[in-house]
DNA sequence: GTCTATACTCCGATAGAC
DNA sequence: GTCTATCGGAGTATAGAC
């Protein structure tokens, strides 16, 4: 976020933050603090403005999470795309799966305060906050659902597991790691290994050795 | 919760709710809710009474959610031991775990008002509040530990597996599919077979068949 | 134990000057 | 684009009657 539109920067004013810096104060407060605990004057403080002058960027509070919450899951979900679009087409389907894993927890712990911001505060927003993200958390979904359904008919994964419930199983464990990941205990890369060799293999000591 | 002290019943007022009736609602709406979005105008609405009169059961706000905070943990970690030690002493690694997630899920999902308050609300509350359920949880943490710390020890789990990170990433996956969980599309028995089946198994289909 | 009434604080939002 | 000033509402909490 907050790319810099190149064009018509010669201006008058010259704000140190500007719609976006903005924007990604107020993602990095939610992440930080929660969403109840995020006032507006907070994040003017924070940006070095007033709070009166959020409102010459925004037109209200919802405005502000809402546009979190979107850039949130647009940065995971191009992030997971195009790291499985950047593998070789002849990739296996763990290979695949190991990837996409990793993409989204990068995404989540190292990258981005708004797919945190997202994951963190999701569920403390105003009913109506949380439905107009859910286009966007669809389309996320659905290229889950998409890439697991692949590796099920490929015979990668087993026939006998419901893909929907397998989807939220996994991002739902992902997701989970915001609450306890420590960059001191372990890289972000390191933690996707884990998982991934847990969900593939399970943890069960097995005979057949 | 809310268990009537049998002794000295008969007083003057007969209040429909009482102290552990203020903290049984206290429970649901914060599980319903989250922790922002319920005041102690909603909470005593809800318990037929006003706001003013909650001080007399309850110092702050914050005790009150301290209460829901510690009576939650309490209540998973009495039915995941209770659910083990019922078990024949010679059971095997996996029937344990199974007993163990499947309790865990049941009070999250199924029993408990309190348990799902706790694990919706802890990232929402103040720090000191936090503070104050950390020994509760550390106690239910250190169950867990031990029990998954026998297993790899009898050869059950695989050796490579740090006990630690695997019971964050266990109890994380549980707790989420608070956010998701829908009785109408199974019951939390039957997820909690499916959870055991994963992390046991992994969701590789397996070349030695 | 519960009520009414109220003090105090903070919030989101608006209006208008610059 | 940002400022100051302020409105109206809701929150936690307290005091004192009953």
């Amino acid at each position: 976020m907050a790319q810099n539109t190149a064009s018509k920067v010669n201006e008058t004013s010259r704000s140190a933050v500007g719609r976006d810096g903005v924007l990604d104060i107020a993602a990095r407060l939610f992440r930080e603090q929660g969403y109840g605990s995020v006032s507006l004057r907070k994040i003017a403080e924070a940006a070095g403005i007033k709070a009166g002058s959020i409102y010459y960027h925004f037109g209200s509070k919802d405005e502000i999470v809402a546009a979190v919450l979107d850039a949130g899951i647009q940065v995971v979900h191009e992030s997971m795309r195009d790291a499985v679009t950047a593998l070789p087409a002849d990739a296996d389907g763990e290979t695949v799966l190991r990837a996409a894993i990793r993409a989204h927890l990068r995404a989540l712990l190292d990258v981005s305060d708004y797919t945190s911001a997202n994951v963190r505060i999701f569920g403390q927003v105003p009913q109506s906050v949380r439905d107009a993200n859910l286009p966007t958390r669809r389309a996320y979904e659905a290229e889950w659902d998409s890439l697991l359904s692949r590796l099920q008919e490929d015979g990668a994964l087993k026939q006998d597991v419901d893909i929907r419930r397998l989807r939220l199983m996994l991002i739902g464990a992902l997701n989970a790691t915001l609450d306890w990941f420590d960059p001191d205990r372990g890289s972000a890369d390191a933690l996707s290994r884990t998982y991934a060799d847990v969900f593939l293999n399970g943890i069960l000591q097995r005979q057949d050795t």
